[in-house]
Parts: C-alpha cells; sequence; structure tokens
DNA sequence: CGTCATTACGGAATGCGTAATGATA
DNA sequence: TATCATTACGCATTCCGTAATGACG
C-alpha cells in the first residue's frame, strides 16, 4: 500500500509537472521526491508519469490517479479536523430528550444557544415525558434531557435549566382576567382544568401542594398531560387553568394569563440531565451554554 | 499527518475492541499496535479509545473517526484498483468521433462489443465529419475517431474497422424493384440522388468513380450530404440512390434495397484512427475489440 | 494469579540530504 | 553546456519483534 506523504508528493509532481519546483514545495530535495514517485508506482504497478529529463507529463493512469490522490488527502484534512472538534466538544451529534412543556420556551433558547455556540453540533431530538427519557438515558440512547425534578438515579447528573413562576390562564370573559394579579385564595370557587396524576405527576403534585399550603381545595373539573390541551378547554371558558408561564408563547384567543401571587415562589423547574459517565465532551459544551444562556 | 498503517491498525482495534484480536488479524504483536494507537492519537491530540486492562472502548471522537478511517482506507483501495484498470486500459473514458454514416451499422455494434468486452469504460461519442475528426484527434480532443479513408497525416494510425458494399436503394415502385440485383449498367436512365462533392466527398468520389468505370454518366437531380436525407427523398421516388449496406438499418416505408453487382467490389471503407503517440491504453484494447468484433 | 495493555530494548529497514551520474536540447 | 531527473551513499529515524512491567479483576 502506497502512503500518504507518497500521495503528496505525486500530487504535487503532478501539478507542477517538475520535480525541482514540486520538491520546492514540499520542503524537499529532488531526490527524494523522485524516489517517492517511484514507489508509488512500484506498489500500485502502474505508471503514472512519463518523464524525460526535459519534461514531465502524466500518463493515463496518471490522470485518473491524481484526483483520487488529492481526494483522499482532502478526506484525511476533514477527518482530522472533524475528530478534534469532536473531541473538543463542538461537533458530533447530542441526542437530546424534552418534555412537551419545554417546547414552548426553554427548548427553543437552548436550540438557539447551541447552534449559535457551537454550529457544527447535530441536535437530535426527542420528545418524552420525564420517566422516559430517564430510561433512555441510562440505556445511552439520549445524551442529555430536559426533565423535570428531581434527578435522584446515582448515574445520572443534572443542572438546573429553568426555574419559570405558574400563572394562571382563564377565558377573557371570565371576570378574574380584569384583575392584575391572582393569589390562590381568588381562584377557589372557580372550575380548575387541572393535571393528571399520573402523566403529569410533576405539576400535579406542584398545583396540588400549592393549593394545600393555601388552604384551599380546588374544584377540579377536568385532568389533562397536556398543557396545550389544558388551554384548548381553558379557550372554551371550560375553567381555569396554572400553567407554567412559558406557556403564554402559545398564544389562543380569548385565553389570558395573569400573574400568580404566592406566599413563597413555587417555580416548576426544568433540569439538565446526563449520564454520569458519559465521554461525550459535548456534554460538558452543552451545560456552559445552558448556564450562559440569557435567563429571559 | 498519520499513516494508512495507522488507520488500519485503528480500525481493527476499533472493530475487534480487543488489542490482542486486532493484532493477530493484522498478523502482527501488541506492542507495535499499541504504539501505532499511541502514535495517531498524538497526532490528531485527541484520544480515541479508552483502555483499561479489561477492556477498551471507543471515545465519542473515536466514534466519529472509525468511519472516516474506513472511507479513507476504502478510497484508497478503490484508487489502486481504478489506476490498475486504466493502467491496463480496462477502464477510463475514451472519446470517440464517429461520421453519421456509421452510426447505422458499424457504431453500434462497436458500442455494443465494447460494453461487453470493456464494461468500466465510458464513451464520450461524437458524430462528426472525417474532417473535422481529424483535427479533433490531433488536438487531443479526440482518442479515437471512425472517419472515411484514407487517413495520411503522419502523426496518426489507423486500421480498416468496416468495408461494406454499395447497395441500390430505389422506390418500391420502381420497375428495377423487382429484379435481385442491379449492375450499373441498369442504372443509366434513372435519376440519381447523388452525394454532395463537398460534404460528402468519400461517397461522392466513390460513387462517381464507380460509374466512370461502368462507361455510364449518371443523371444527377440532386446532391446531399446525409444518407438519411437521401433516402427520404427516395422515398418521394425522386429518383434512386446508391448507399453503403448499412444503411439498410434504417427501414423507410415504400424504400427497398438491392445489391450492386460490380466487376470488382468497390466497398465504402470506415477506418479507426488515433494519434500514434496516444498513451491511453484504452486504443490498444479499442483496436482488438474491434478486430475480434464479429463482421456481421 | 491470569489476562491484557504498555514500556524497554536491540536489530532491521526506511527515508532524508549531499554528491555524483546520466540524458536531453 | 546547462538543465533536470536519477542513482549512490552515509546517517538519522522509524518500526518491528522479544522480553519485561504494570494494572485490573
Amino acid at each position: 500500500m502506497f502512503d500518504f506523504s507518497q500521495l503528496r508528493c505525486f500530487a504535487a509532481v503532478a501539478e507542477e509537472l517538475h520535480f525541482g519546483r514540486a520538491a520546492a514545495r514540499l520542503n524537499m530535495t529532488q531526490p527524494p521526491l523522485s524516489r517517492q514517485i517511484q514507489v508509488l508506482e512500484r506498489v500500485l504497478d502502474v505508471q503514472l508519469l512519463e518523464r524525460t529529463s526535459r519534461s514531465v507529463r502524466l500518463t493515463a493512469a496518471g490522470r485518473s490517479f491524481l484526483p483520487e490522490a488529492q481526494r483522499i488527502l482532502r478526506l484525511a484534512e476533514s477527518a482530522t479536523y472533524l475528530t478534534r472538534q469532536v473531541a473538543a466538544g463542538r461537533a458530533g451529534v447530542l441526542k437530546l430528550g424534552f418534555t412537551a412543556a419545554s417546547a414552548y420556551d426553554c427548548l427553543p433558547r437552548l436550540v438557539a444557544a447551541l447552534r449559535r455556540a457551537l454550529p457544527e453540533v447535530t441536535l437530535a431530538l426527542r420528545e418524552m415525558v420525564t420517566k422516559d427519557q430517564i430510561e433512555e438515558l441510562l440505556a445511552g440512547r439520549l445524551d442529555a434531557a430536559l426533565v423535570r425534578p428531581p434527578v435522584t438515579h446515582p448515574d445520572l447528573l443534572a443542572v438546573r435549566a429553568l426555574a419559570e413562576p405558574l400563572v394562571v390562564a382563564l377565558p377573557a370573559e371570565n371576570p378574574l382576567a380584569a384583575r392584575d394579579a391572582l393569589a390562590p385564595g381568588d381562584l377557589g370557587g372557580e372550575p380548575l382544568i387541572a393535571y393528571a396524576p399520573n402523566e403529569a405527576r410533576y405539576f400535579h403534585d406542584l398545583v396540588q401542594g400549592l393549593f394545600a399550603e393555601a388552604g384551599i381545595r380546588p374544584r377540579i373539573v377536568q385532568q389533562l398531560a397536556q398543557i396545550h390541551s389544558i388551554l384548548a378547554l381553558v379557550r372554551t371558558a371550560l375553567g381555569i387553568a396554572l400553567v407554567p408561564a412559558g406557556a403564554e408563547h402559545l398564544r389562543l384567543d380569548g385565553v389570558v394569563f395573569r400573574p400568580l401571587v404566592l406566599p413563597e415562589p413555587r417555580p416548576a423547574e426544568l433540569v439538565l440531565a446526563w449520564r454520569r459517565d458519559a465521554d461525550e465532551p459535548l456534554i460538558a459544551r452543552l451545560v456552559s451554554v445552558l448556564a450562559a444562556m440569557p435567563p429571559a
């Protein structure tokens, strides 16, 4: 088999059609250049150049070998570059899971920040509920995941990605919509579209605890898992709902949002999780991009 | 820069995930294999493998480098193969010129024979008159050409590709069509659609000479360069014509062909010409394929 | 303590540069 | 005779294999 150095020698001579100039370009003297070409021809068992002491010409075989040699050299260069980028976490594929709710605000901002900071990174996004994401993380089918806390598994690490307050979503015609802000006490009598305890465990517990703290038993008229479904029902004036502030990006006609004032903040949190032993250098980059992300 | 041997070493270890087995596959011992991998990692300045004395695993960078390494190795193999094929005249591009008339019979057979004998050869075909083909040959823009003799230029070589008799093309309703064969003497009174002396010099001279030999002055009603145009006029019963036998492949309704019997054969010849100094190994193959071609 | 990767070391081969040779216009 | 590719030769480097070492279960 030939050698990269032989390919470089051949390409130089084939382009210059002159051993002296080619040798100069390669920072070497003619004799070793001559020999490298001879070795290459011997290895291929093909004459690539026709040379007299006055002229150098490519044979038909040489003409067909030149672009191949150039392509191999380019490929070697780009493989080197790519591998260094991957090792530095600046390139590669990041398999990222996210919860449906994070898609309204946190995920798009994270994706935008990643595209700016790490343009050579390809994202493979999958929407899944927290529990499934944890499984996929552990199985190595996800590299990182935007999930609801807490992340307790010993093989996983996590940092907070977002803490957003809950807001009240209510039909525009509801009298409470006239108020600038609302407290749990204002909502006691309102029909509440709430979260399903199994499919949306985190929000269910959050809302549940919040009302319990205020000493109020909400009047639950419906339980759903998906925020966009809940808001669709709010729009039908079936009732009001508590949703994370990011959901305001879902602009539905007839649905208005009002801040929820609490004695102490009870934000909905989102964390970024990954395997403790992950060898993806990308993870470290991802975490720092997340940390540098503007909180808005 | 790394080395093909290092790529092979890495690919083997990455595929086996075991230095011992990889070394066996490469017909070498572990130590040099270990060192080649180390050198590769040092050259790239990237860790490709994570190894303990019990296990070998690919890093993220290693996973991205493996397919690149395999691709480079495959490309080197295929470049070697291709170049050897080109050197042997079994691959490459052959720029072949041909005259319009040869397209009816000789060229298709030659193309078919080439496809069978040299499937990796690509043909670049161009239809041109003989004079232009000679020019293009000399300029290096054609590798070979099917032209009318004689080829006298000292820089060119040629072999006969085809010698086909002339036949009489005549309207089906012409009384002569009842005959099995015709001689020049039978054609004296017939209106003749003949060849233009400039654009179709070869056929013009051939037909001219043939009648002169028979002592007959033909009654020329039209002069054209292209055989298909001549036959189209024969079909209108404007007159008869003499065309090479291969033109019988052009089946026009209302036109019949009859052998032309001559005191001595005066075939229309076609020769294959190429530059004497052509370095295309393909030329030699082409000539032998032509020689082996069934004359039918 | 056995397996497996790595380091240590000696000998062979490869590859460079300088000098000499050969061929061509 | 000047230019340019090739051959000759000496020295440094590289690379293999054998032997020894080290780490992990």
